[in-house]
RNA sequence: GGUGGGUUCGUAUAACGGUUAGUACUCAAGAUUUUCAUUCUUGCAAUAGGGGUUCGAUUCCCCUACCCACUACCA
């Protein structure tokens, strides 16, 4: 019987979710939407001990920002779903709401032979394994051992049942079977064969906190969601026989998930897994979105680093997978589209900031004005700069804008002024962040001039030349007449470039001393693009405010 | 230590057992530009080592080295 689809990402709130996370989230989700199948969310929190407020917020916050939207588990509200309905007749999604369901599986492996109840307590197996090590060897609770620990299968029947009642942190173990070869598939790394004399009896089930430990929750669980691929992290690659073995004992064989073990996201540098210290360190974030801890201390994330959620993706899809051929960027859509788990590489993948900013950037190019002009503005606000939808809206505002839409005076700009900067702008820029680094002097007058251009270029045989190209500037009107509108750039480029020549004059000595005047730095943009937005009037006001402070 | 997984330019990766081992990022140089940036061109740079199998190995097998994960009443 063919089943649908249906696939599970399964964080642990411990913590916010970092970027290997993400990764295996991302995954999961184009696999099951490019299947036509249902991605879903599942809290693993059977761990009280390590439980983080707001990780679980956090998380699936991060997801939404990300676009990777489940299909069950969180509802519309982005709440965790309680109980069920529906659209989720699995509920709850938390395993911790799901204690009686483990209970009664846990019980039922007893039953079956396949688990046994144990009760050595965690001092005493930190005895056993002190003790081993000090003889150079390694304690195994398996076959080897159980005998002569204190459980169930131990003990006498009369002696071990009432301790079920008089203790309380007791602990149900898989009984692991001795000298079996394991055969395994995974749909990443092929066949795989463990022996199980190389594995121990794992706790299933915790009586102290009435809950399973995640082997046990996972796979009733995903048993009970009707899970078709488990695609995960290669943490969990070693504990996949016990997983198989679990299935076998449940009888749940036949419709066992397959499963496919991602490899883990490495640091840039060095060795070993990409972790929160990295991100401090290189100075790059780890996180998908700022993260406070119970401290106050602020982690940072991609989104508050100026990403887009869309380059983030992207960039985060191409670390460990390709499309077989050169393409590199992809919507989401196009990666559910390309996306195949047979072409997800083994080995793991070092972590690389300045692609991921190389992503951004190429994001940031294919975004259009309007929006880019929305998302600018806020920063521009962060200046003290003030924008309005329309000229009229300026004037109510008290405003008095020039033909370009400009009021330096009071720091008052038109959308469309704005806009007009973006567009001039966004192929010099990462981060809309940048835009105010590249083009502060397109609304504010620089407040001083850059000392090692000014020593450079500001010298009287140059200015001299290009006060009277400024005054060319401002007497150019573009046959429109003194009162009509602004120039365009295209307008006044080559007359003013034919000023220059036609007179011999250095072009690159003038026009440098220019744009100190006008930028306070001799590198940006081009003059004729900087005067055609800023207006002649701005441009006479500069070039008198940097003769009276350079002379 | 044991078990499992992995190893192509600095990084991410491509290459039915047959290619001058390709592409992107980074870096460098050049061209363009009034500067900077963009753009374009070029360049630097890799099959971990050793054995096999084969006419032929980056590709298949074995060994070694190195890296990673797991080895909890954590996930």
């Amino acid at each position: 019987m063919e089943r649908k689809t249906r696939v599970r990402f399964a964080p642990s709130p411990t913590g916010p979710l970092h970027i290997g996370g993400v990764r295996t989230a991302l995954y999961n989700y184009l696999y099951a939407k490019q299947h036509g199948g249902d991605f879903i969310i599942r809290i693993e929190d059977t761990d009280s001990q390590r439980f983080v407020p707001g990780a679980e917020e956090y998380i699936i916050e991060a997801l939404n920002w990300c676009g990777i939207i489940p299909d069950e588990g969180v509802d519309a509200d982005g709440k965790v779903v309680e109980t069920p309905s529906e659209r989720h007749p699995h509920a709850p999604y938390r395993q911790s709401q799901r204690r009686d369901i483990y209970r009664k599986y846990a019980e039922q492996l007893v039953e079956s032979g396949y688990a046994y109840y144990a009760f050595d307590t965690p001092e005493e197996l930190a005895a056993k394994r002190a003790e081993a090590e000090s003889c150079k060897e390694t304690f195994i609770y398996n076959h080897t051992t159980r005998g002569s620990l204190r459980n169930s299968l131990s003990m006498p029947e009369s002696e071990w049942r009432p301790l079920l009642e008089t203790h309380t942190d007791w602990t149900v173990r898989f009984r692991m079977p001795e000298d079996r070869v394991v055969k395994m598939d995974d749909l990443i790394r092929g066949h795989v064969e463990v022996n199980t004399d190389t594995l121990d009896d794992k706790v299933l089930w915790k009586r102290a906190d009435e809950l399973p430990t995640y082997h046990l929750a996972n796979i009733v669980d995903d048993h009970l969601m009707e899970i078709t691929e488990v695609i995960r992290g290669e943490e969990w690659l070693p504990s996949l026989p016990l997983h198989y073995l679990l299935y076998e004992a449940f009888g749940w064989t036949d419709t066992m998930p397959r499963f496919a073990h991602l490899s883990l996201l490495l640091k840039p540098d060095g060795k070993g897994k990409l972790s929160k210290r990295d991100g401090d360190r290189l100075g790059f974030p780890v996180f998908p979105l700022q993260w406070v801890n119970s401290e106050g201390e602020i982690t940072r994330g991609y989104r508050e680093d100026g990403y887009f959620p869309e380059a983030f993706v992207n960039m985060l899809a191409m670390l460990g997978w390709n499309p077989g051929d050169d393409r590199e960027l992809f919507t989401l859509d196009g990666l559910v589209q390309a996306f195949s788990l047979e072409r997800v590489i083994k080995s793991g993948a070092k972590f690389n900031p300045d692609k991921a900013k190389w992503y951004n950037k190429e994001y940031l190019r294919m975004k259009s004005d309007e929006e880019l002009t929305d998302l600018f503005i806020p920063v521009l606000e962060s200046h003290g700069i003030k924008v309005v939808e329309c000229p009229k809206c300026a004037l109510t505002a008290g405003a008095e804008l020039t033909a370009c839409g400009a009021d330096f005076k009071n720091g008052i700009f038109t959308r469309d002024y704005v806009s007009g900067v973006v567009a001039l702008i966004k192929e010099r820029a990462t981060f809309v962040a940048d835009f105010w680094d590249i083009a502060s002097y397109l609304f504010v007058a620089p407040a001083s001039y850059n000392e090692k251009d000014a020593a450079k270029f500001w010298k009287e045989e140059n200015y001299t030349l290009a006060f009277q190209v400024a005054d060319f500037i401002c007497g150019f009107d573009g046959g429109y007449g003194p009162a009509g509108p602004e120039f365009t750039k295209e307008e006044i480029e080559s007359p003013m470039e034919e000023f220059i020549r036609s007179r011999e004059w250095p072009m690159g000595k003038v026009m440098n001393c220019l744009r100190l005047a006008l930028a306070g730095t001799s590198s940006g943009l081009g003059i004729a693009d900087i005067v055609s937005r800023i207006g002649r009037k701005e441009v006479a006001s500069r070039i008198s405010a940097i003769r009276s402070a350079l002379g």
